[in-house]
DNA sequence: ATTTTCAAT
């Protein structure tokens, strides 16, 4: 049995010379229920990752849709999609006053790089754009960066689902063909009611990962929903790239210390640092900046100064 | 941790 995918590339791409691409992009070719089921699948272990895709405007048909899977060792699947959605805006006469929307079924919800390159993606169109992702499982959540990527993409306007009954049921009767009658692989009710849960979760905890700082378990905190300390926080755990490099030698003993840690190295993040945040989060600091946050800034007043946000 | 996770100790 081959562990890849059938790798026929799409007739009309024949002679396109892809780099790392050819064997997992499929464009407007439907999945096998075999696939579907080996994929997006709750119970087994899946060592790939697949992500299906459409593009819409406000009618239809989808002007573009098909499948990826990830290129073991070059490129994760979200990445080949996003390349091709982006070929497609360039080669296409797109409308500035239509709305656009992208929806995307992933087996594994998106690595930081990848949620980076959603971000920016979604930074360079002029249009309007919602996006729409359907998670099946998440993707290593151990590691804190997973699920601080999230966050980062919820705060860019993305709409973020784990995949229930119904989202598994869709992405079979849109992405696979032939098909029989949809069948639900074992548990799967309870699988999707617990990564709802976690999602939930996610949403409304900070989580730091005090592995990182030496320590033997991950600490899981909840703050209080103000939604200014909200933003502050998601802003510090933007910046967590940064804050874990700085943090290397500190070692809290409690949740408070931590975040007494936290704000501190927060306020010692220099001002080009802040400035790489602005430009690769404007949404984000835009919001902070309408709800007056700036005290949470004062390390980069300066910035927001230039930009007039405070 | 529910968890072998976009492979390859």
């Amino acid at each position: 049995m081959d562990p890849k995918p059938c790798c026929t590339i799409c007739p009309e791409y024949a002679d396109t010379p892809y780099v790392g691409l050819d064997m997992t992009l499929f464009i407007r070719k439907f999945l096998s229920e075999e696939e579907f089921h080996d994929n997006f699948n709750t119970n087994d272990l899946v060592n790939k990752a697949l992500v299906c895709f459409s593009l819409e405007d406000k009618k239809p048909p989808w002007k573009l849709w098909g499948f990826a899977y990830n290129n073991p060792g070059v490129e994760h699947a979200e990445i080949t999609v996003l390349q091709e959605l982006s070929k497609f805006w360039r080669s296409n006469c797109m409308k500035k006053d239509s709305q656009y929307k992208i929806t995307l079924y992933a087996t594994y919800s998106p690595c930081l790089n990848c949620c980076e390159e959603i971000c920016r993606f979604l930074n360079n169109k002029k249009e309007k754009v919602i996006l729409n992702l359907n998670i099946s499982r998440f993707y290593n959540f151990h590691d804190i960066d997973n699920k601080i990527s999230l966050k980062i993409l919820r705060k860019y306007g993305v709409q973020i689902k784990m995949m229930d009954l119904e989202d598994f049921k869709a992405c079979f009767y849109l992405f696979v063909d032939p098909k029989e009658q949809f069948e639900p692989c074992e548990e799967l009710n309870v699988h999707c009611e617990r990564n709802a849960i976690e999602l939930d979760h996610l949403w409304h905890e900070l989580t730091v990962d005090l592995q990182l700082l030496g320590h033997r378990h991950t600490i899981r905190f909840t703050y209080d929903h103000d939604q200014r300390y909200d933003l502050a926080l998601v802003i510090v755990e933007s910046l967590w790239g940064i804050v874990k490099r700085k943090m290397r030698n500190i070692r809290p003993n409690n949740a408070d210390e931590l975040k007494a840690a936290i704000k501190a190295t927060w306020a010692s993040i220099t001002p080009e640092q802040c400035h790489r945040l602005i430009t690769s989060m404007p949404r984000c600091i835009d919001a902070v900046g309408m709800l007056g946050l700036s005290e949470y800034l004062e390390a980069s007043g300066q910035q927001l100064e230039e930009r007039g946000l405070n």
